[in-house]
DNA sequence: GTATTTACTAGGC
DNA sequence: ATCGGACAGATTCGG
DNA sequence: CCGAATCTGTCCGATGCCTAGTAAATAC
């Protein structure tokens, strides 16, 4: 919204205007924002640099925020830059209460957009964009180690275990189908996460001490795999080094193993390839040595624990390890499908749980439960467990780009008396469970305190999947599509409710290659649509359970108060490709608002939900709208009754319902309704009410040229683009069938349109997972003649190819300085890991996401240009300015006044 | 001790 | 958001 | 007609800016 002007660095008033600022509240203060960052502006925190700061500048500043005022007025030249400026610190922000950015609008005619959709139950809205589905987060295979071999640490069990032998993989089952199972006995319910915690319970934390870090603990490594030892079938050993790129660090290793399950399992032994026998007690091997991954896998014979206990978190683990070393998408599918598998068949209680596990997710978003966990608890968390220095430890995560696998090459050695219990999936999960349920005074050290009770007990791995899991990234190349494929594949394959000797262990044998790939599909398919209208497993895993996939669409159905996933977008250069990609079928194009995506949800007493793209609800974030939509919604058609809404009365900005879909009306889902269909049942089923509720403004044209004027007036209007759908072919808001099944139109895509800037580096960030061993960000600025400096203008971290990041690393890194020169101006929270001389300029595009003028992709290096060739900070500041006046042109204005 | 400020986290785009 | 990389499936090309 | 090369769609994980909420840290 408003961006206000900003002006970029007036030097002198803006300095002064600082002083006077701030002297008066401290709102004032005025903070400059630069692009970057909001405000540094102060005077002492200026610039990491130190400068003294007087010199206002401050960097580029854009201005910030938007709410303000609008801007327009301000806008003006230049000369009120300056003014401007300093009031944006003030803030705006202050005033919205409550939606947060979305709701923009305010005033206005055009306006905002916020699309928020309405929907009866559910309809989810809005114009998006891809990305997104999968909130959790599992990853794929980019780990570091993957990656970038050589750091790797190959080595890491893949070797053994057959792999040579069997590797291949697939290898076609054999035949005879049955398949589903039907029914049986399971129940599962979540229930059983919970128990377990005492288990971990008794180990209890322990500090270790230690003070060195690293090498001296180091060294053992591998022995650990040796203790194994014994494994018939795998021979081979091991050696888990990790070296990391950096450092080199071997993983530790951990005796422990000796110990394996002291429980019954530990007799197993036995090896599994035996196949056969095993039957009960024994379980197909112990758990250091499991792998999921190899070829014929048995549920029964080839597990590492027993019918009926707890599935060990070292299983899991060990899954997530193997596919994190393999690249292929199907090959991991089938590897996770096997822990399933003899989940389903030994302890189908903990299916949910190791499910959770395996996306790194605490349970269905709209429950909003969170972690509360970041970085820089971790790392503490981290440090204290294994008694080295928080420093090393930070310095150690930079290096590898992985706190997990520090963690995991850095347990502590010291010795417990008691070895504590092993973790099981469940305990685990339950830990995490409590972490997230943890909030106050002091819940941080809470937290840290059962975090390290949870590593006490890690053995191999599972330091790196606890650590990755607190971090929300497991990196491993698979994630919530491949969990669903996983997921259903296990129950396809071996149907739960069999008795125990399960006779159906592999359904899939007998067919052929092509017929197994195609049956396996299609119960993929009935798992991800039923998901995306449910996305909770722990509804949907106890209906697996007790009856089958196929059965599964007659109970999991799409349910008002429960959001489903979004449709998403592809985006498209231009008119041309949409005409190319929707060919002969018929389309609409909608604006696409400015705002935030939402889902209005009416239940049938009239309660009135909202969703975020993402699931989260968001219903106490407006109490606006929720007010407001009994009063749009017509009488005829549904039966609710009123509810008497609190709404916050101070609310500032005013948000508007861009309604764009209608998912469900009157008990029946319309998911498989074309929008043509969708979109007339909205409209006969709400009215509109000016700036409260109207419906998303459209466009029914094959024209090209109506299109692109069309286009234009989108962006007059404020908005981002457009929306693109086809009206009766594939256009069903089916998403597990496509989940990218509609177009966005974006004025920064069209070719040829757009600004750019060129920038000096003068600073770099060290890469992450797949980044590590190289720069996976660099901090730009653009030079200030006035003034004689560089001053900082933005991060950028994507559009360079891989082998741009490793020029960039190789070269760049020559140019490493032990301080940042005097002349860089950057705000301290961009301070970048490395300092770099200015000795390239790059080009970069300037583009608006959403209210947010950024600059960002498409880095190409201009060698013909030096570092004071580079954009102007002044030429900075007439872009952001420009970008402002465009966004605001339709809604601000109004309250000005109130900030000023 | 209470009041502010800062730091961190989550989540939106 | 954005982007690139890898995989897997579909399509086209070349002999 | 078949195998190879190419295209396309899917999925995943790197990274960006900005704001709000809360816990921790500091000030008074």
């Amino acid at each position: 919204m408003q961006r206000s002007i900003a002006s970029f660095f007036q030097p002198m008033k803006a300095k002064k205007k600082e002083e006077e600022t701030s002297g008066p509240g401290k709102e004032r203060t005025e903070p400059v924002k630069s692009p970057l960052k909001p405000q540094n502006v102060f005077p002492e925190t200026d610039s990491p640099v130190k400068k003294v700061t007087k010199r206002s500048r401050r960097i580029v500043d854009s201005d910030d925020e938007e709410t303000v005022g609008k801007e327009e007025m301000e806008t003006d030249p230049p000369v009120q830059e300056k003014e401007a400026v300093e009031r944006k610190p003030a803030q705006a922000t202050p005033s919205t209460p409550v939606s947060p950015a979305s709701v923009v609008t305010p005033a206005t005619p055009v306006t905002p957009a916020t699309p928020v959709t309405p929907a009866t139950p559910a309809a989810p809205t809005s114009p998006d964009t891809p990305s997104s589905i999968s909130p959790s987060g599992i990853p794929k295979r980019r780990t570091a180690r993957k990656q970038f071999p050589k750091r790797k640490l190959d080595s890491t069990n893949r070797d053994d275990e057959e792999g040579e032998e069997e590797e291949e993989h697939e290898v076609k089952r054999a035949k005879l189908e049955t398949d589903e199972g039907e029914s049986a006995p399971l129940t599962v319910d979540e229930g059983n996460k919970q128990d377990v915690k005492e288990e971990e319970k008794s180990v209890k934390t322990t500090e270790p001490v230690e003070g060195e870090e690293e090498d001296g603990a180091v060294k053992e490594k591998s022995d650990e795999e040796s203790s194994a030892g014994m494994e018939e079938e795998n021979p081979p050993v091991k050696k888990k080094s990790i070296n990391s790129f950096f450092a080199p660090r071997k993983a530790a290793v951990k005796l422990e193993k000796t110990e394996e399950k002291s429980g019954g399992a530990g007799e197993a032994q036995g090896e599994a390839e035996g196949e056969k026998d095993s039957r009960k007690g024994v379980p197909g091997c112990s758990p250091a040595e499991y792998d999921p991954s190899r070829l014929n896998y048995h549920p029964v014979d080839h597990a590492c624990w027993n019918r009926g206990q707890r599935v060990p978190y070292l299983a899991v683990a060990r899954t997530l390890e193997k596919i994190e070393d393999e690249m292929g998408r199907l090959k991991n599918i089938e590897t996770l499908s096997n822990l399933l598998r003899s989940v389903l068949v030994l302890s189908p209680d903990d299916l949910v749980c190791c499910v959770y596990l395996c996306l790194n997710q605490l349970g269905p978003a709209y429950l909003g439960v969170e972690l509360g966990v970041g970085e820089t608890v971790l790392m503490k968390a981290v440090a204290q467990a294994t008694g080295r220095q928080l420093d090393k430890i930070k310095a150690e995560a930079q290096e590898k780009g992985d706190l997990g696998l520090v963690a995991e090459s850095s347990r502590s050695n010291q010795r417990m008396m008691f070895a504590p219990a092993n973790l099981t999936a469940a305990g685990v999960f339950s830990k995490l469970k409590d972490i997230a349920k943890m909030t106050g005074n002091s819940s941080m050290n809470k937290k840290i305190d059962i975090i390290k009770g949870l590593f006490v007990a890690c053995r191999q791995s599972e330091a790196r999947y606890i650590v990755r899991s607190l971090a929300g990234k497991l990196r491993i190349g698979l994630a919530e599509q491949s969990v669903l494929a996983a997921l259903s594949q296990a129950v396809s394959l071996t149907p739960p409710g069999q008795d125990f000797p399960p006779q159906v262990l592999d359904a899939g044998l007998g067919k052929s290659v092509d017929s197994r790939r195609s049956w396996l599909e299609e119960n993929t398919l009935i798992l991800k649509q039923t998901y995306c209208e449910m996305p909770n497993y722990d509804v949907i895993i106890p209906v697996l359970l007790k009856e089958g996939i196929k059965e599964l669409p007659k109970h999991c159905k799409l349910t008002p108060g429960v959001p489903l996933k979004p449709m998403l977008a592809q985006p498209t250069k231009g008119v041309s490709e949409v005409m190319k990609r929707f060919d002969e079928a018929a389309f609409t194009c909608e604006y696409k608002y400015d705002g935030e995506r939402a889902q209005i949800h009416i239940l049938e007493d009239g309660a009135v939900h909202v969703f975020s793209r993402n699931q989260e609800d968001n219903t106490t974030k407006y109490p606006d709208i929720i007010s407001r939509i009994p009063q749009v919604k017509r009488e005829s058609v549904l039966t609710t009754r009123k509810r008497k809404d609190v709404d916050a009365s101070e609310i500032k900005v005013q948000v508007c319902v861009y309604a764009f879909d209608l998912l469900y009306l009157n008990g029946e889902s319309l998911v498989k309704q074309p929008l043509s269909r969708r979109r007339a049942l909205l409209k006969e089923s709400f009215e509109a009410r000016e700036g409260e509720f109207v419906f998303a403004q459209a466009l029914d044209s094959d024209n090209t040229e109506t299109i692109g004027e069309f286009l234009e007036q989108s962006v007059r209007d404020s908005c981002e683009g457009l929306m693109v759908k086809t009206l009766e072919k594939d256009a069903t808001y089916e998403i597990a069938k496509r989940s990218h099944n509609w177009l966005k139109l974006k004025k920064d895509y069209l070719e040829g349109v757009g600004d750019t800037v060129d920038l000096c580096v003068i600073g770099a960030y060290l890469g992450k997972g797949k980044r590590a061993g190289a720069y996976g960000g660099f901090l730009l600025a653009c030079y200030d003649q006035e003034n004689e400096e560089f001053q900082s203008v933005c991060k950028i971290g994507t559009g360079f190819k891989d082998e741009d990041l490793e020029q960039h690393f190789n070269l760049l890194k020559e140019h490493v300085l032990s301080k940042p020169r005097p002349y860089y101006r950057v705000d301290q929270s961009a301070e970048p890991d490395v300092w770099l001389e200015v000795v390239q300029v790059w080009e970069v595009k300037w583009t608006s996401e959403g209210r947010v003028s950024a600059l960002s992709t498409l880095p190409r290096v201009r060698d013909d240009k030096k570092p004071e060739d580079a954009t102007s900070s002044a030429q900075v500041a007439d872009l952001y300015r420009k970008q402002q006046q465009i966004q605001n042109q339709g809604s601000n204005k109004h309250n000005l006044e109130d900030y000023y």
